[in-house]
DNA sequence: GATGATTACGGCAGTCGTAATTATA
DNA sequence: TATAATTACGACTGCCGTAATCATC
């Protein structure tokens, strides 16, 4: 998500509070499990490919969801408690 | 998910092949994370508390959902490819 | 004393960061 | 030659498994 906003590993990067190496690692390792390329490399930065926009959309509503997830169950468990 | 169903964290850890201590840590980091018990622990194995529940169900729709979005990506990637 | 969860502890895998390399304009 | 990503490599953190311990019936 980090890489698909700021257009740039990079950027990304010091956002994330990370380096750039690890960063390029991961989104390879992604593109590597998910079987498909979700950047295109340009000699500027990352462009989203359409399955990175697919891949990009889902992982914010579902990142949302954690996020919902989360306060539920502890509210679930101060009601309990 | 797998504590839930098996109701002990030893037949979980089995059949995640995995083994008690670390499924057990995970559980308690987890609830840890959470600032809330998940389970009631009973001389029998672990019995699922209210939040339990809660969380139980979120993180099974979440699950499918990332299976969804996993799906969704490859059948992008391909239709580019 | 048996069953089941948790804690202690040593070893290994995976991820980080720095440095070097590759690629394109 | 400048920018940005990737690969090489050494170091460290974190997780696993075995063994020991705690708790309840």
């Amino acid at each position: 998500m980090a890489v698909a906003e700021e257009g740039h590993v990079g950027r990304a990067a010091r956002k994330l509070h990370l380096t750039q190496p690890p960063l390029s690692r991961h989104i390879l390792a992604l593109e590597d499990e998910l079987g498909t390329r979700l950047f295109e490399r340009t000699p500027r930065g990352m462009m989203l490919l359409p399955a990175g926009e697919v891949f990009l959309s889902h992982a914010r509503r579902i990142l949302a969801e954690v996020d919902v997830a989360i306060a539920r169950t502890k509210g679930a468990g101060e009601g309990e408690a």
